[in-house]
DNA sequence: CGGGACGTTGAACCAAATCAAAACAGGTGG
DNA sequence: CCACCTGTTTTGATTTGGTTCAACGTCCCG
């Protein structure tokens, strides 16, 4: 769909970002580790369900969130669909350690992330040893995500599950109490490994036993932070 | 339960680990990468059940699987339990990017792991990008397997999974079409989020499809690869 | 040969899925 | 401003895959 637009990329920007690590990654030693992506990556916007990604295509780049949400989804022959993670502002995904992209990733909103060459990151990464440790980091804190998410899937209730997600949303997006959701229950349902249907009914059951309380189907207000966490096993 | 055979690796040998490493980090280049951890790790052995490392205890070491098999597991308050990996020799984990374990792990079958101390590790890494990108590597292949175990969690039957489990270990340790799993049933059921009795009944009608013989109920001899890889979608 | 751990089988049950329909929320255009 | 359309969410009725509960086999190992 986007397809166009992540083509794009090759032709606008990206050979000159490949000279520019070639003949500063020596200097780079005093630049702040946490803003190489703002430095060398490319800007890039999607629309709405826009594919930034695409499983098993080249791992040509990495990306860091600059706004939007970003799904990463993987699907089976008949049309299964889970997601795996959502990232947020400030999140990078896309780091591989094959040659191809090993999950899909797409805009759930419009999302602005920016993009360096898979090649220029692991450049700069072998100069830079606060780099390589950074991206280190953010796989191995996927990899506990990952690893919550497995027990969640693998273990907890519907109820709990649903808990769990809000909690984990509340965490990651709250304003004093109140959290806009970004996805659709679609999207939800694909994470938790249920179906909207059940996720609908659990939030309803939610509102009804006071934990949350449902502005409208996006707006959430936690009421009982205490409850939630009762219900969500840990 | 075999907290004192973890103990005792602090007295026994790292102190002298540490030396090495700092008086040796910059003459590590010529030393194959893939060896650091035969070159640097204190051998352990550990009986079938033993603790290697416990969820949110100080993540002191890393650990190479020698010989045998270990599972990583999380639990919930109730008891209910989940099992995010098994490694087999050759296998890295206890990879933490903070300072606590963020899983349990036990021997399956009695086991011998080789102990690195983390910080021993991240020392060497920081001197050695060869070692780093190593243990990077690692890590990167354990969020690949994390993602496709999430989508065997939330969207895969209970056929498909146990299929798609009996593939993966033919293709980790099948000698000529035969396979004898290290480990019983309830390790199963908890690494694919089902019963036991679910799981029996699974292999009893893989059996009866002639996708597999059951030799025993530990050994499996392939029957049909693409009988298995029929039932398990992809 | 007897006991305990592990595995299989059977029957009843239940949490979540499926199937079906109604309610709701934005847009768009008259 | 309202009527209409389309995509999304909620609610209801029914079904079902997998769990639970219960019993029986099997395999070691002393």
């Amino acid at each position: 769909m986007l397809m166009s637009n992540t083509q794009s990329l090759e032709a606008k920007r990206i050979p000159s970002a490949v000279d520019w690590v070639a003949s500063r990654s020596l200097a780079g030693a005093g630049r702040r580790v946490e803003d190489v992506f703002e430095q060398l990556g490319i800007p890039v916007s999607f629309e709405k369900d826009g594919e930034i990604c695409a499983e098993s295509e080249p791992a040509e780049y990495i990306y860091k969130v600059v706004s939007g949400t970003v799904r990463s989804t993987k699907i089976l022959d008949d049309g299964r669909r889970q997601i795996g993670a959502f990232y947020m502002a400030g999140d990078i995904f896309g780091l591989e350690p094959g040659d191809d992209y090993h999950f899909s990733a797409e805009a759930v909103t419009h999302a602005e992330v920016l993009a360096v060459k898979r090649s220029t990151a692991f450049a700069w990464a072998s100069q830079d040893g606060d780099f390589a440790r950074l991206l280190w980091n953010v796989t191995a804190q996927h990899l506990q995500r990952a690893q919550d998410h497995i027990l969640l899937l693998g273990r907890k209730t519907a109820l709990e599950r649903v808990a769990t997600f809000i909690l984990e949303m509340a965490d990651r997006l709250a304003k004093e109490g109140a959290l806009e959701l970004p996805m659709m229950r679609q999207d939800i349902a694909d994470y938790l490994g249920l179906t909207i249907e059940t996720v609908s009914r659990t939030m309803t059951h939610l509102e009804s036993t006071h934990a949350i309380s449902l502005n409208s189907s996006r707006q959430i207000a936690l009421r009982s932070r205490s409850g939630l966490n009762r219900v969500n096993a840990c």
